[in-house]
DNA sequence: AACTGTGAATTGTTTCACAGCT
DNA sequence: AGCTGTGAAACAATTCACAGTT
């Protein structure tokens, strides 16, 4: 269905050097760079704790083991917020971040699979720390259906659509079991989601709009796990 | 320049294509490479639990929303594993694959910090599934030490580099608040811990021997507010 | 002097296209 | 036919280097 390869093709006019700072999302950021922009802004609220008003790029860097460089093209991307021979004024910037990144408000969350994990993770304050806020829990666990977890009742995955509506939830945390994943998943994009933090571990098919962040601790610990054996060559070492 | 047949010079004869043509850790795949490689891994095994022999690189790609030609290169990466014509076989891929990746054995385990999450991944079955074992736990809580949570005891993190070393303990998860985290990520590698998964929320000064890897649900969560965000605007949401 | 913002250079990764094998 | 392995091209991310600001 390709056919042949296309002539190379035109130069477009790519006016993309010059970008100021616009009013907020006409441009999306690159994956990697808002990865590390959450970073930034935990960072200096941490700055702020210990009472600093300014932060120069290589201090920021520093912390967080990136180059000074980068910490400006990343921050450069959202608008010029730096000032020369200063550095950032760190309660600014903070405000700007929680701006672009969104958490300058509340997210309601719903939380599909309430077994371990996803106790744990209603436990964890963490959470709340940027404002977001599981809202529901839904499970299939008929046993749990209707039960209260952490003053929040378990509703049946069946009612996921009308539920998760109902609370304005966009973001969805999906811990139930690999087999299960897929099809709350096509239910939760059903209910409106358009982000989803998947602790199940299979790839998920959701439409081009839905974020899938895959959070697999499998695939994790056998990323260390191959380091590891590389490290130390073949030698058996468990004695 | 390839378009005249340059006779093909074999520089090694890699006959068993076991990698460690020098010594040790010569050559090491890029870290995209390793993490794709235990998601083929993972899929493997459920290709084989549905009793198929073979599988194409077109295949085993779509199911995990790959390029053929991604498949390919990061399989060639470790070698020729392939039959043209034919594909991969399901089976020695998987041997092959848990050999590179160092999952043909057993890893014990160190985790730090008993709290709700660090309970979670104790009761999480994924660990098992690849020969990784929690072996001993440790936590700071007086009120803990000494307590057996699922059949192992709790020891003091004073403790730590003895009992890790005993157990030849080289990964650690660590599950403690941001603000211990460093410390015991400093006991750990004082034990011969040289991989940590790392769910506190700060970033980690280890060695350049030592790989960690950062699970930040937080991170995670804002880069999904970020998206969702962006996505404002014609939102048909009841309310 | 100290620092940012940014074009240019570098490095890394993904996709393309095709020779060659089964 | 169908498929792999791989050089080359295209694309993306990072680092360098320095003009310009305070």
């Amino acid at each position: 269905m390709t056919g042949t390869g296309p002539p190379p093709p035109p130069p477009e006019p790519s006016a993309s050097d010059d970008f100021g700072p616009d009013d907020g999302a006409s441009k999306v950021a690159p994956r990697a760079v808002v990865g590390r922009v959450a970073l930034y802004l935990r960072q200096l609220e941490q700055f702020q704790r210990q009472k600093l008003e300014t932060v120069s790029s290589q201090k920021l860097g520093e912390a967080l083991n990136l180059g000074a460089a980068q910490v400006r093209k990343d921050l450069a991307f959202f608008g010029q917020f730096g000032r020369p021979g200063i550095g950032y004024d760190i309660g600014e910037l903070i405000e700007l971040l929680r701006k672009i990144l969104g958490v300058n408000r509340e997210w309601p969350l719903a939380l599909i699979g309430v077994g371990n994990l996803g106790r744990a993770l209603l436990h964890y304050k963490g959470f709340q720390d940027h404002g977001f806020r599981i809202r529901c829990l839904f499970d299939k666990n008929e046993a749990l259906i209707g039960q209260k977890v952490e003053n929040l009742p378990v509703h049946s995955i069946e009612d996921l659509e009308r539920v998760a509506r109902g609370e304005s939830v966009r973001l969805a945390v999906i811990c139930v079991p690999g087999d299960e994943a897929q099809s709350v998943a096509d239910r939760a994009v059903a209910a409106g989601v358009i982000g989803i933090l998947n602790f199940a571990p299979v790839a998920l098919n959701v439409p081009e709009k839905v974020e899938v962040v895959a959070v697999d601790l499998g695939i994790h610990l056998e990323h260390l796990a191959y380091h590891a054996r590389n490290l130390r060559g073949g030698i058996p070492c468990a004695g």
